[in-house]
RNA sequence: GGAGAGAUGGCAGAGUGGUCGAAUGCGGUGGUCUUGAAAACCAUUGUACAGCAAUGUACCGGGGGUUCGAAUCCCUCUCUCUCCGCCA
């Protein structure tokens, strides 16, 4: 959520950054400020009454303690009268607010200056390249025929306990699995994150702060009954989310959680959903940073660089791709996506997304930090994947099949316990 | 699930209708003193909106109500604690 007063400072730049998400914010801003203009008025109207109001109350007072009731009956008179007043400005005050709120959350962040213009990821720019795209042997398979030939992964079994797009991990697959969570979550401390495990589901509240709720609630799976509890849909909610209604006192705070994911995924379908390409429960270690603005750019920067060491360490070939304008989420200011080569599928396949989100969740969120001079200042938030699971996994044993077994990269024996997969 | 108690500033903790944005203590910040530090003493120390400012308004868990006036009374929701029951 923008801040009305960034709103009304920036307001011509934020229209044309805007046209890059392929918003059209002018007729939005412009009722914006004018109700704000409108509220302002109502808002020193009823100041005023208010405090005629409070002055009459303390006459009244007075004049009872002196015994005189008589006049003090004429000013109950004026201040009742006062009173009705004031609250039909505030009624209209209340509105107002209402209003401007509705109209905030409907605009999405203003895109870094960097970040280019275009509608789908076809218009997303590719900043870097790594690693080798490895020779696989002749009649290479897709994961899903490995998970199922290793029995690594049972779907059918997932199907009939839960429903599609909720994998059951077998044996070295669960092991596997397991491995990497903590191999992540040890890199991740390593950075200097503080780990923590979080509740699997959140409020309503949470998940408006982050910018799921209200918008995208169709993503969301809900818990029935009268509770308003949401399945998290990343690890970026509840964590993000301890620090709602803050003022914090040390920046940065970066934070590790590993969870799981759960999402909707209303209408995919075909190769996009085979195996573990796409589900509704999957495995995600997180990163999250709140930051003190002007460092938010150079942190971004690191946690880049970070995710690229785990994918460097898993010998896994990835490229590091600047989402466009059109590509770009709702609460994203700029985001680079890191998409790992899946060998037999001849994919490329998402599996990190690191974006700074500035401090359009932090108004959300309310989460501040005071400065020099002991002014409040909105935080700047990020997060970022490190790493998501099903398809780190799906490239892994894609990549490392070999005759007869599956290779385990280096980095991992350790935490499984076995170097291939037979 | 049953019965009871409670929610006040960073923390602890007063305040049961009238000048309370809120005593007091601790903590924080600034200062005096000191070679330096500690102690002591003095001052200061919430958030939001409006305003150049002075200042005004709102907020004592959330929402609503009574009243000229509510931290204080009433209703409701949420949460916490104690006891009993159940239970991984």
């Amino acid at each position: 959520m923008l801040h009305i007063v960034n709103i009304r400072k920036n307001k011509e730049r934020y229209i044309s950054l805007l046209k890059v998400k392929g918003f059209d914010a002018g007729v939005l801003l412009d009722t914006l400020i004018a109700k704000d203009d409108e509220r302002k008025l109502t808002q020193h109207k009823v100041d005023d009454l208010l405090a005629k109001g409070n002055q009459l109350a303390k006459e009244i007072g007075e004049l009872y303690k002196l015994g005189n009731v008589k006049d003090a009956d004429i000013l109950k008179k004026e201040s009742i009268v006062i009173k009705e007043d004031a609250k039909l400005l505030q009624t209209q005050q209340h509105n107002l607010e209402n209003e401007i709120q509705e109209i905030l959350i409907q605009i999405p962040n203003v895109p870094h200056h960097s970040v280019p213009s275009g509608v789908t990821d076809k218009d997303n720019i590719i900043i870097k390249e790594s690693g080798f795209i490895p020779d696989l042997i002749e009649d290479a398979k897709p994961h899903w025929e490995l998970l199922d030939e290793y029995k690594l992964v049972d779907f059918d079994l997932g199907t009939k306990i839960t429903g599609s797009g909720f994998p059951v991990y077998v044996g070295q697959g669960a092991k596997l699995q397991r491995a990497l969570i903590n191999y992540f979550i040890d890199k991740n401390l390593e950075a200097g994150y503080t780990e923590y495990l979080p509740p699997h589901v959140v409020n309503k509240e949470s998940g408006f702060g982050t910018g799921q709720l209200p918008k995208f609630e169709d993503e969301l799976y809900k818990i029935p009954g009268d509770s308003d509890l949401y399945l998290i849909p990343t690890a970026e909610v509840p964590v993000t989310n301890f620090f709602r209604n803050m003022i914090v006192k040390k920046l940065p705070i970066k934070c590790t959680a590993y969870t799981p994911c759960f999402r909707r995924e209303a209408g995919s379908y075909g190769k996009e959903v085979r195996g573990l390409n796409r589900l509704h429960q999957f495995d995600k270690v997180e990163i999250v940073q709140i930051v003190h603005p002007e460092e938010s750019y150079q942190i971004l920067d690191n946690m880049v660089k970070h995710v690229s060491e785990l994918l460097d360490e898993l010998e896994l070939p990835y490229k590091i791709v600047q989402l466009c304008g059109g590509d770009l989420s709702e609460s994203s200011a700029l985001t680079f996506d890191f998409e790992v080569y899946s060998a037999s599928q001849k994919r490329w396949l998402e599996v990190s997304s690191v974006s700074n989100f500035e401090s359009y969740q932090a108004n959300r969120l309310k989460l501040r930090y005071k400065d020099a001079n002991g002014d409040t200042n909105l935080c700047h938030t990020l997060n970022g994947s490190a790493l998501a699971l099903p398809r780190i996994f799906a490239a892994i044993i894609e990549n490392n099949q070999i005759l007869g077994g599956i290779n385990i990269p280096k980095v991992l024996h350790s935490y499984t316990g076995f170097d291939i997969i037979k």
